[in-house]
RNA sequence: GCUCUCAUCGUCUAGUGGCCUAGGACACCAGCCUCUCACGUUGGCAACACGGGUUCAAAUCCCGUUGGGAGUACCA
C-alpha cells in the first residue's frame, strides 16, 4: 500500500444502529480497520443515528460487542473520545454542525429551501412517470417568498442544488466514473425536522473528522457523483473512495436478512468463531499474494492491500465458510475445544465423559447443528439390530461377535479402570490370548457400544465416553439380542 | 424505463499480451490409511458468457451482444 500514507491514514466504520450486525457490514469494518492498522493509521467508529423513526433499544451495543469479540479495536469513537468528538450524529445535531453547512450552501446558492410535502411529491410522481424525477418551482423561490414561507411556518427541508454539467470521482476500485448531472436529483441535505440525512452528514463528519479513506457498499457507487458536487461547493478535499463489491447468497442476491448466515449473530450463535468469521469475509472479494487462505488478524493486516480488492460481487459460500470453520476447529487444543464446546454438551447424560465427547467432536464437526449427527449413538440406539455384528471384509459373523462379547465380558466386568489407556491395554490383551484380528474383537465391541454400522469414535473411545456401567449394559444387550437370535 | 457497474471451474479465487494443453481452495467422486465414521493423504471431475476486432501472439487490450448486480426515499 502507500507508504507515503503511512501515520496520517483514517478510516472510519459508519453504521447505522439497525439492531444487527450484517456480515457484509463486518467486512467494511473490517477493511478499515485492516487500512488502518497496516498503514499504523487511526480507526475511528461513528454511529449515525439520524433516523428518528428507527430508534432500536441496544442497537448500539450490538455493533460494540461485535467488534469487540472480532478483536476489531478502535482508537476513537463512542466511550473513547478523540480530538474530533462527539461520534455520535445524532449528538453532532444538538451542536447545529450540520446545518450551519446547510446554510453556508444556501447562501452560496448551492443548496435551497424546499417547502413541498412529502404527500405533493408522491402524487405528482405517480401521475407522471414512476421514475421520474420530482421537479418543483422552489429552487427559483425568492429571498422573499422563502422568508414569507418560513414565517408561516411551512415546514421545509434543504436540498442541494444541482448544477449543469458532468461530474466524475475517482474510486480506488473501479477508477474513474463520470455522470451527466442531469442524472443527480437535488437530494435532500435536512429534513424537515431538522435532521440531516444520512448523505449530507455523511460528507460533513468524513471531512471534519480527517477521513482520509471512505470504504463503503458499492451501493453508494451511484450516490458518490453528489457528494463530491457537495466537496466542491464546500471547498473541501475528497477523501480516497474505496467501494466495494456486494456479499451475496446463492442466487446471487443481496445478502438478506432472512438468512441466517447474513447476520453475525446468528453465526455465533450457531457456533462459528469470530477468527474464522473474520477470516472467511476477508476472502470475500480479496485474497493474499501467496494464495494462504487460513489468516489470522495479524496475517491480515500485514497481507492486506486494498487497491487488491475485486469489482465482482462473491457468493458467501455457507460450505467453505463451514469447512473454514471446522479447520479453526482442529487448531485448537482439546483443552481449548472442550471449554468451547462444554456449554453444548449439556443435554447428554451427565454420567459420561464430557471430555471423550469434545474429542470425539473436535474433528467431526464443522459447527454446532452438526452436533446431534455425530452423537446420535448416545442416547439412543436407533439401528440396533444384529445386521451390524456382520462385517465381512473383517470376517465378523454373528457367532464370532457373540462368542468374543461374551468371551471378554467378564474381563470387563472386572475391570474397573476405563481411562483410555487402560481401556486400551485390557482389550489388546485380550486379542493377543485369542489370537484374533483386531477388527474381530473391536468390531462386535464398537458395534454393540454404539449400536450402529458407523459411529464416531471406535470402541476404545466408546468405553472412555460410557465408562463401566454403560458400556457394559449395552454390551449385555447386544449379546442377549444375538443369542436370541442364534438359539 | 433511465443511470452506474460487473462477467475465469457449481462456489471463493490465481492470472495485468507469450511462462496457460488456465494454477490453488471448498464441494463432489475414487484410491490409500483404518475396528466403523471422521481426520489425514493421493488422484480425478470441472471454467476464461457470446460475437467481432487490435496483434506474430489475447483469459488478459478495444467495440458490441447477452446475462447479473446496484441506485433511482424527508433509509442508511
Amino acid at each position: 500500500m502507500d507508504k507515503k500514507d503511512e501515520g496520517i491514514v483514517r478510516t472510519r466504520f459508519a453504521p447505522s444502529p439497525t439492531g444487527y450486525m450484517h456480515v457484509g457490514n463486518l467486512r467494511t469494518a473490517l477493511y478499515c480497520y485492516l487500512i488502518a492498522r497496516k498503514l499504523k493509521g487511526t480507526f475511528v467508529v461513528r454511529i449515525e443515528d439520524t433516523d428518528r423513526n428507527r430508534f432500536i433499544e441496544d442497537a448500539e451495543k450490538v455493533i460494540f460487542d461485535t467488534l469487540k469479540v472480532c478483536n476489531l479495536d478502535y482508537d476513537e469513537g463512542p466511550n473513547k473520545e478523540g480530538k474530533v468528538g462527539p461520534y455520535k450524529q445524532s449528538e453532532r445535531v444538538k451542536q447545529g454542525i450540520y446545518l450551519k453547512y446547510a446554510k453556508q450552501l444556501v447562501e452560496q446558492g448551492d443548496a435551497y429551501y424546499c417547502f413541498c410535502g412529502k404527500e405533493e411529491i408522491e402524487e405528482e410522481t405517480c401521475e407522471n412517470n414512476a421514475f421520474e424525477k420530482f421537479k418543483c418551482n422552489c429552487p427559483n423561490l425568492t429571498k422573499e417568498e422563502i422568508e414569507n414561507n418560513i414565517k408561516q411556518g411551512k415546514p421545509y427541508v434543504i436540498r442541494q442544488r444541482i448544477p449543469e454539467g458532468k461530474t466524475s470521482f475517482v474510486d480506488a476500485i473501479y477508477g474513474t466514473i463520470e455522470v451527466d448531472n442531469s442524472e443527480l436529483e437535488d437530494m435532500i441535505l435536512i429534513k424537515s425536522d431538522g435532521y440531516p440525512t444520512y448523505n449530507f452528514a455523511n460528507i460533513i463528519d468524513d471531512h471534519l473528522m480527517n477521513i482520509t479513506h471512505v470504504v463503503r457498499g458499492c451501493e453508494y457507487l451511484s450516490s458518490t457523483p453528489k457528494y463530491t458536487l457537495l466537496y466542491k461547493a464546500l471547498g473541501w478535499n475528497e477523501p480516497i473512495y474505496i467501494h466495494c463489491p456486494h456479499i451475496t447468497d446463492e442466487e446471487h442476491k443481496k445478502l438478506s436478512k432472512r438468512l441466517g448466515h447474513a447476520s453475525v449473530n446468528n453465526l455465533l450463535k450457531e457456533g462459528f468463531l469470530p477468527q474464522a468469521i473474520v477470516n472467511y469475509i476477508a476472502l470475500l472479494g480479496w485474497s493474499p499474494e501467496d494464495g494462504q487462505e487460513i489468516l489470522s488478524l495479524s496475517q491480515l493486516i500485514e497481507e492486506f492491500d486494498y487497491h487488491k480488492i475485486h469489482k465482482s460481487s462473491s457468493v458467501f459460500d455457507l460450505k467453505k465458510f463451514k469447512w473454514m470453520n471446522g479447520e479453526y476447529y482442529k487448531a485448537m487444543s482439546s483443552e481449548e475445544f472442550f471449554e468451547f464446546i462444554k456449554p453444548q454438551l449439556n443435554r447428554f447424560p451427565t454420567e459420561y465423559s464430557y471430555e471423550e465427547l469434545a474429542d470425539l467432536l473436535q474433528e467431526r464437526i464443522e459447527c454446532y447443528s452438526d452436533i446431534d449427527n455425530v452423537l446420535d449413538f448416545i442416547n439412543e440406539l436407533p439401528d440396533y439390530t444384529n445386521e451390524i455384528f456382520e462385517n465381512q471384509k473383517l470376517k465378523v459373523t454373528k457367532d464370532i461377535a457373540l462368542e468374543m462379547l461374551t468371551k471378554i465380558l467378564p474381563i470387563l466386568e472386572k475391570t474397573n479402570d476405563y481411562s483410555k489407556d487402560n481401556i486400551t491395554n485390557v482389550v489388546k490383551e485380550f486379542i493377543t490370548e485369542q489370537n484374533v484380528k483386531n477388527g474381530q474383537v473391536l468390531w462386535p465391541l464398537r458395534a454393540a457400544l454404539s449400536g450402529k454400522m458407523s459411529s464416531a469414535g471406535g470402541a476404545y473411545e466408546l468405553f472412555v465416553v460410557f465408562k463401566k456401567d454403560e458400556s457394559i449394559r449395552r454390551i449385555k444387550t447386544a449379546i442377549q439380542k444375538l443369542s436370541e437370535e442364534l438359539k
